[in-house]
DNA sequence: CTAAACCATGGGGTGCACCACATAGTCAAG
DNA sequence: CTTGACTATGTGGTGCACCCCATGGTTTAG
């Protein structure tokens, strides 16, 4: 059982975002003292932590993650990777549709000073 | 001269909108009368709202399209297209490289499973 | 036992590009 | 001149993903 800053050091996850996490249901400590509200966090969470950090750099909203982290058996996974590829596949098409648009203006106005 | 509500109708900006970039140096009324503040505008500021419309076609933010506004003259208007081009078509590629490391990631949870 | 180190909570702030609303002043038509 | 339509200003809110700080409670090493 590691505590906040235990646990901030280990992941890179600020004590901050940690506790954001914990807002947000994202990453919910193993364990959080009934007490003094102290939160507790194992090696699951650890585990937990890493694909997180994968997701992160991977550009995933909190959103998304979310969507990952909630089947627990994460069966679904490779689905979820697979449609966040989809996503920014859309995203790319849809700026290469803008640079397309910005071209057709930059032309139109070569024209016009012919 | 237009004053707001007319102007808004004009340009499909609303109002707020009109406000704001009076606000931040982007689309400032032609005159701004003195004594209640109302602000006017004017065919030259019509001309300026269509170019500004096209620029949020493409997606530019409001720093960008103060650049542009910025010489009157327009002189450098090709230039400044061109550099937000570029910084699309960079876009475009860290997309693709992110899509990359997802692809890796992919394979690597593939070959875990056999 | 005490002081340093740690912890939680609530709140505010960030940047972007606005929208919405209440208040109060102003203009224009009849 | 009155009334309805218009206007400005200030403030707060939106969504995202956090950061930072003050306050006050807790833990732990010596």
């Amino acid at each position: 059982m590691y505590k906040v800053s235990e646990f901030a050091a280990l992941t890179g996850f600020s004590k901050e975002t940690l506790r954001y996490y914990a807002q947000v249901g994202l990453l919910e400590p193993a364990y959080t003292d009934p007490n003094n509200h102290y939160r507790y966090y194992d090696d699951g969470s650890y585990f937990l932590a890493l694909l997180l950090e994968k997701l992160r750099s991977f550009d995933f909203t909190i959103q998304e993650m979310k969507s990952v982290m909630g089947d627990e058996s994460f069966a679904n996974l490779e689905e979820l990777l697979l449609q966040k590829r989809q996503r920014m596949k859309r995203q790319i098409e849809e700026l290469q549709a803008r640079i397309q648009e910005l071209d057709v203006f930059l032309e139109s106005g070569k024209e016009d000073e012919s």
